[in-house]
DNA sequence: CCGGCGTGAGTTATATTATAACAGAACACC
DNA sequence: GGTGTTCTGTTATAATATAACTCACGCCGG
């Protein structure tokens, strides 16, 4: 277990600050998506997204939630889990990281543990004269909470 | 460039061997969708393959290809690419590997090296107590070819 | 033989995820 | 005051995926 409300807190300074340093808009409802997967610390679809911003009447339709993942993702602030086409809050904000993602199948909650750049992938990569540009590394499989509930 | 139709027919060939092996049924439809993903050799959508079935007078509704997709990867011989939502032929069937993909965004060219286990997510989970049941390790980016076209 | 079971295929309908395209508001700058 | 840019709102629709039910077939025990 963690500290949530400081946990939230410092991710929320710390996106306040980059974007004001990148010139980047942090308005009202990206401020809420993200405050929303924060709060959850797990991944949530966008629809799932969607529908709080709708009870707390703030963007209705799903293209005001892809556009402000598509913004907090570009941000780094958010990270899409290809896995279950679902997006989480990154963990690790402004840590130049190179993300790898556990997410648990059952209570959808994703650990992200930062990883050093360098891998097979970029090994291999090179090999074939390919040129990256983004990484996906995630598992699928129980989390320990969930191994010892089932 | 490598020789195609041998690879093709190795494919099949070590695609029924293997089913055989293990008392799998290697069906009409899902031989074709087996057949057709090796043919392309890229990544294609479900609905794209649903096409062609279509046109062939084989299943033409979205569950037959969805159900032959599900068989092939279970048997370890189509991968899911998850940043395309799409599915490719496995390349290495039959070596015990761990998938390793390079996706072109733009030809959708999949290029799939074979990878030990046991890198950077198996130490994390386990440090987290964490049980790995799938892993997807992928990179978007352009090919050799696009890159000198581009 | 035949009846029940398991597996796969066919079909209808619908759920879930995502984007295109255009209109209007807010603001910054000249 | 016009003009461009960025963000939001809205309608509509595209793309991806599954639920649920039906039937056909082969197999095996009685």
């Amino acid at each position: 277990m963690h500290d949530h409300a400081s946990c939230i807190r410092a991710a929320l300074a710390h996106a306040e600050s980059h974007c004001a340093r990148e010139g980047l808009q942090l308005t009202p409802v990206r401020l809420r998506v993200l405050e929303i997967l924060l709060e959850e610390h797990r991944a949530l679809g966008a629809y799932e997204i969607l529908d709080r911003l709708r009870d707390e009447g703030l963007g209705g339709q799903p293209p005001v939630v892809y556009r402000a993942l598509d913004f907090l993702i570009r941000a780094g602030l958010v990270h899409r889990i290809e896995t279950l086409n679902a997006f989480a809050a990154c963990a690790h904000a402004g840590e130049g990281h190179v993300p790898v993602f556990l997410v648990c199948r059952q209570c959808r909650h994703v650990i992200e543990t930062p990883a050093p750049a360098g891998g097979q992938l970029e090994r291999a990569a090179e090999g074939a004269g390919f040129a990256i540009e983004t990484t996906v590394r995630e598992a699928e499989g129980l989390c320990a909470d969930c191994r010892i509930a089932a």
